[in-house]
DNA sequence: CTTTGATTTGAACGCCTGTTCAGTTAAGAC
DNA sequence: GTCTTAACTGAACAGGCGTTCAAATCAAAG
């Protein structure tokens, strides 16, 4: 058996994902084809499919692990039995840093849900939703407890992630603020927002 | 001069128009071919360029009509001289109705912004500007005044549209809750997370 | 050094792309 | 009823699409 060891494949599949990443994130799933993935690779378009079985399942690949890094990230920093203010803070900060760091992968987790096939847009919606839950569950908490005015958690939760999630369209590294003084103004407007 | 009066070209143009606002919203630009606008039109793709020099104008013209709208709907809603807690429940209530009313040119507006060349970017991008200033200019009346209590006024116009913006991607007319009610929590969310 | 098999090439497949244009159709003007 | 011309068709253009596969390449095992 050749090339177990030292074989390019270990080489080749994550650079054919980070070349696929970049250009789907820039131009969009559809306007980007597989030669010119190659093309970025440094192979011909055939040799991509030893890699994956087609184009969709790229995407889907991309996008599915993403969102499970996205809930494993949020497992290992979430606790909890922490009281409802501090879950939100925790939950505002780990948002902001982990969705700041990968602009692209949220870029396409976003935008390209409608070039999802029925299975795997089914598979990423259902990720999306438990993430979501999260949160939901935080505010959830909140009110009961008397904590938060919110008047209705599941609009609260979308209202709060659409906002936290718009960082990412005018954040650049290096800018006028930094992350910590971004997720600051931005713990500042959602603890008022649900009124704690 | 013949076909001055009952010509198609005044009923064809706004069918086309609506085909392809219709498809780009579903499918996206670069997904959308010619042919598939014709066909929902019910013409041959050649008689498209009778109504558009290119497909690229043809996004850029939906885009830059619908920003238009946007602007002129928001000049003859706005009063300058009202008071600022009062001019941000005005823009609030005015984002969600208009934006809740127009799906697919909002989705459009905003995923296929990536599509447009440069010029045509630059456009759109500066339409949308304004409009965002007139938050920001809302936004930091009410700071001088007292009556907010905003950190960065340009990042509380961007959280702000980006958390009103976002009641498209779960908003169904005749589902759970009216527009007013809607418009009411949102508005909650808003008052509170600028401190009002 | 030969063998093995993972990896990649390069050409080909059928189909679709945006766009052009000579020719056809048909509505209104005279 | 003829003329004019806007509106549209249908075919063609050159090129790109996703995908397949026999053949070539080449690193490691024996």
């Amino acid at each position: 058996m050749a090339r177990t060891q030292g074989s390019h494949s270990e080489l080749t599949a994550p650079r054919i994902r980070a070349a696929a990443l970049k250009l789907f994130a820039r131009h969009g799933y559809a306007a980007v084809s597989m030669r010119q993935i190659a093309k970025d690779v440094g192979l011909q378009a055939g040799a991509l499919y030893n890699y994956t079985p087609d184009k969709q399942s790229l995407l889907a690949e991309l996008m599915r692990a993403h969102m499970e890094d996205l809930l494993a990230a949020r497992a290992e920093a979430a606790s909890a039995q922490l009281a409802p203010l501090e879950a939100l803070a925790g939950f505002v900060r780990f948002h902001i840093g982990f969705h700041i760091e990968r602009p692209e992968e949220v870029f396409i987790a976003y935008m390209e849900l409608r070039a999802l096939e029925p299975d795997n847009f089914a598979d990423i919606e259902a990720l999306r939703r438990r993430y979501e839950d999260e949160l939901e569950a935080i505010l959830r908490r909140g009110a009961a407890a008397g904590v938060f005015a919110v008047e209705d958690p599941k609009i609260a939760t979308l209202a709060v992630i659409a906002m936290l999630t718009g960082v990412n369209t005018w954040y650049r590294a290096g800018g006028r603020l930094s992350l910590e003084e971004v997720e600051e103004i931005y713990w500042g407007m959602v603890r008022r927002a649900v009124g704690a």
